[in-house]
DNA sequence: TTCCGGCCATGACCTGCGTCAAGGTCGGAG
DNA sequence: CTCCGACCTTGACGCAGGTCATGGCCGGAA
């Protein structure tokens, strides 16, 4: 774990603009923001490294100023369950600032990225000051908390080719001509679709035999978006 | 839906006395117990009873007086998934309070129950005033994060059996002679485990066989907590 | 060039568990 | 008492999907 630095004066004004863009902050005076910004402590991290790590106690929470956190558990005999991918803006782990128990999942970097730790003491002060902060955070973990029952939902109700197809769909939509480009490798996909690498592969073969998608080695087209929406809309209808 | 009921004077004593109980209220003064008391709404509900339904718009958030209330979510083909079954003294839909958004689950009386509901908006005036109130807001809701995650941890990383040990070590540590009341039926337990009732009943009649448990009506006697336990680490070493 | 180590595809196999169906038991209503 | 409906149990069966093993392909290093 990279060590937090101390900032110069003059880039503090600086910060204070990367936290107004944070949603989390949004209805903060600039006042405050500048407050916030001379206790936050960057981190930068590289593609690999670990945030935190599930038990660890918890010092405060984080917002994402660049890049991509990936917040994940890992079992007993080491696989890994994606939770949720943390981007630009967004900010993650405030249940830390007031349970005392430690964090209850790993934070790791999928890419380069830099990242703002609010320390637990300072933040409790400055919310006994300004509840309205109290209550964004609130709402942020209630989003959170949507994001962890949309999961619950995927893993429990749906089969693999269903999850897949709706990632497709997500993914489809704003990608041009349909050609949606892979992140990592498909073992990656597999896992963060819940599945292994092998059924991720024949589930693509399916498709593509039915003419819905064409796959390439690091990208997957779709023929037709409508039939898409419609196989998934039958395979949420019916199972 | 039964809709609250207004209250006479002499019940508000009484149910400051409930509220005090709670988690969340503990560190309120009497006093804002009182004004807390002035606008709760009781509410009664008979077994099965609905409290609301997913994407209702929210009225406020609810703490659990007697009885006990089944969180859930209803797939497309009607499948019911447990998230969280809340008891007396607890909790729940606090992060309506903040967001906008519907409730995002179904919620249920497994038994005749009655339930106080906090109303947004004087909550929200309360909050402002007394900071620390939103701290057990935020405290309550990481509670409810770690109820998913570890529910996402069952899900995906364990089996059936796995999840039975789980829940028998879990309900077995405080339980007098190892001597385990269900809480309802059968059924309702396997809804909470993610699995039929007929795949708890042969997974109940496996570890009987073993000798490890003594299944009685609505009773399940642990008679080796040790092996028991040993059995968990077994299977969650390997599998 | 050859070799080697990933990734990927595909077939073979197995297993956990959901579903259907057929009793068995118990408790409440009549 | 009898009857009926819940609940539980157990067996039989099917299937989605995880694991293992094989073989093809590609890219980097020597």
């Amino acid at each position: 774990m990279p060590a937090p630095s101390r900032l110069p004066e003059h880039k503090l004004t600086g910060l204070t603009g990367s936290l107004r863009c944070c949603q989390i902050f949004s209805s903060l005076s600039g006042e405050d923001l500048q407050l916030i910004a001379s206790f936050a402590s960057p981190i930068t991290l590289a593609k690999g490294d670990y945030l935190f790590h599930e038990g660890e106690p918890s010092r405060g929470f984080y917002v994402v100023q660049s890049g991509a956190v990936n917040i994940h558990r890992v079992s007993a005999v080491g696989k890994e369950q994606v939770i949720h991918v943390f981007r630009t803006g967004e900010s993650f782990a405030e249940g830390a600032l007031a349970s005392s128990t430690g964090y209850p999942a790993d934070a790791r970097a999928v890419e380069p990225s830099t990242v703002l730790l609010l320390p637990k003491g300072p933040v409790l002060d400055l919310i006994g000051r300004r509840p309205d902060l109290a209550l964004r955070m609130l709402a942020s973990m209630s989003a959170h908390l949507r994001v962890l029952v949309g999961m619950l939902d995927d893993l429990t109700l749906k089969d693999v080719e269903t999850r897949l197809l709706n990632w497709l769909v997500k993914h489809g939509r704003a990608a041009p001509g349909g050609v949606i480009k892979l992140p990592g490798t498909k073992r990656v996909l597999a896992a963060e679709l819940g599945t292994s690498s092998e059924t991720l592969s024949r589930t693509l073969a399916r498709l593509r035999n039915e003419q819905l998608i064409l796959v390439a080695s690091k990208a997957v087209t779709v023929r037709n978006s409508g039939l898409l929406a419609a196989r998934l809309r039958k395979n949420l209808g019916e199972a």
